[in-house]
Parts: C-alpha cells; structure tokens; sequence
DNA sequence: CGTGCAAAGTTGGATTTCACAACCCACTCG
DNA sequence: CGAGTGGGTTGTGAAATCCAACTTTGCACG
C-alpha cells in the first residue's frame, strides 16, 4: 500500500481504482460491456495494460471474472457488491466532468426513476441535509507516517 | 492530447484530476494544508512531481496560487468553486474506502452539522430518492471515437 | 481441406512518467 | 556570520505505459 503520507481511506481507495484507466474499466463494465474487446475499444486502453487492471480489479474483489462459454473458454467480467458502491463515485464525477472540464451538452445523459434527467447530489446518509464546508467538521484525521 | 475511447465527461474529469496524487493533493487542500512543504509531508509525494501536479491543478482552475508574504514570496494553494466541488467525490471516495479497502477503524471521521458521525449518501439531486441500477436509466451516451 | 474470423489475451521494444536525492535562491533569525 | 525555512528545479535511474504484432482455441464457410 502506500508507503508514506496520511493514513487515510482515500488514499487505500485510490490505491486499488487510482490506477490509469481503472475506473474508464468500471465505467464501461457499469454501463454494460463486459467483455475484453468491448472494454478495450470503449476505453481506448492498450491490451496489455487493459488485462493487467482487470486482473488487479478482479485480485481486489471489485470484479469477479465468469466464464461465459465452453468451447472456446470465453469470459466476461461482472462487478461485485464493491464494484456497484463504485456507480455513485462514477455519476459525482461525470457531474463534476460535465460542469467543469466538458465543452457543450454532457455526452453522456441518465434519468432518474422519478422521471427527471439525473443530476447526483450528495447528502447526510443520516439527515438528508446538504453538505457544504460549514456544515462539516473534523472529529479524526488520520496519522502522517 | 489523444481523444480515443468514449467521449464522457468522467474522462474528461479523469484528465484532470485522474494523474497520481493529484487527489490525495486536493484532499490535504480541503483538509486546509495549503502549503507546498505540508502537501509534500502530508501525501508523501515527491517535491517535483507535486510542483507539477499544483501547476496543472492551477492551469485546469481547481486551485488559485495565491502570494500570502510578499518578502520573501510566499505561495498558498487555494480551492476555487470547481475545488471545493470536489469535495463531494473525495467524501464517496473515503466512504467507499473504508467500507472496502481500509482494515479496522476508518482513519478519518467527519461530523455533519446535524450531530451524527458523518457518511455521505448519493441522491437524485430533483426528488432526493435513492440511486439504484433499476432506478437508473440511460438517455444518451457519448460515442466511441 | 484450407482460409478466414473472433475472443482473449502475450510478447518485445520504444517512449513517457515517476521516484529519490541533491541542489538552488531569497530571505529571516539568533 | 551561519543555520534554517519555504518553494521550488535538476539529474539520474527505475518503473509504467503505449503500440503493433503475435498466439491460442475454436467455429464457419466454400
């Protein structure tokens, strides 16, 4: 893991998704293409490295790999539990792409079950209450090593 | 820059704050340790990949460089609005962090205005519902270039 | 039978990035 | 005057990444 700076869930987070292409990977996969060549073109990731990040993925239990075919062997790759907890990681990320860094419409559009085009919004799991810097407070940071 | 792959805002974003460290920068900066000599103790990245990452950062206008002494010059990085935007993402990051990487005790705890131990939560920013593969729906998607 | 195609990777070599330590400069403090 | 501090830059070697080509297992045609 890593060696030195902060103990801290961010950086283990990053650590095992941090990695280049690794959540193009599980966006792909979350939207639906599960296979090697599929994820490979959807990404523009070169193959060697496209099978390494799996094979960490799959190592860190964000994936799991099932074969889907006999004869010839033939696999895909389905996210497990930790890999879905990534899904609202991606959607915040995509808003902040979309609002800061994007030119033009968002490329990619969702709609909610409510019926209106999906924006993520991040709140209190335990109030619903809006999360802004004055509302947040520090109670433990995590050692420098 | 070479545009392969899907057109999507999460690589766009990637693009910017997808680099290594550059996250674990943005957390020390949030966290309030604006200095260079503190973001390089604090995320134990080296002097001159961090200088690199602040001047990216600066270009892509999540943080502004700020003179706070004039004699000698003295620098603080501060977020701007697309800084503390992120701010939301490295909350998910954290939680998802410790639910699944992290061993033992999460590092850093938070408290949310409302009194209870923080944990952020991913909503439908129209009708405040819950975000599930069922209750999301995809409209458009960018193409593969 | 031989050719072509597809999926899921490996392999080899060039290029780019990263890590680590050392160094530099402008100033302040004792 | 010498040491210390903040904010970096430079040089060198190790590691990661990119790219194209190749391999393997089987099926489908003509």
């Amino acid at each position: 893991m890593t060696a030195r700076g902060r103990v801290c869930s961010i950086a283990n987070a990053l650590a095992v998704i941090g990695e280049r292409w690794s959540l193009l990977v599980l966006r792909e996969i979350l939207l639906g293409e599960r296979r090697f060549d599929g994820i490979a073109r959807n990404t523009g990731a070169s193959r060697d490295i496209l099978a390494a990040r799996l094979r960490t993925l799959v190592e860190a239990g964000v994936l799991e790999k099932r074969r889907y075919e006999e004869h010839p062997p033939r696999y895909e790759y389905v996210p497990t539990e930790a890999g879905r907890a990534l899904h609202p990681i991606l959607l915040n990320l995509m808003e902040w792409g979309d609002r800061y860094v994007t030119d033009g419409p968002a490329p990619t559009v969702w709609r909610h079950s409510c019926g209106a085009e999906f924006h993520p919004a991040t709140v209190c799991a335990h109030c619903g209450g809006s999360v802004t810097e004055e509302q947040m407070q520090v109670v433990r940071v995590g050692p420098v090593r």
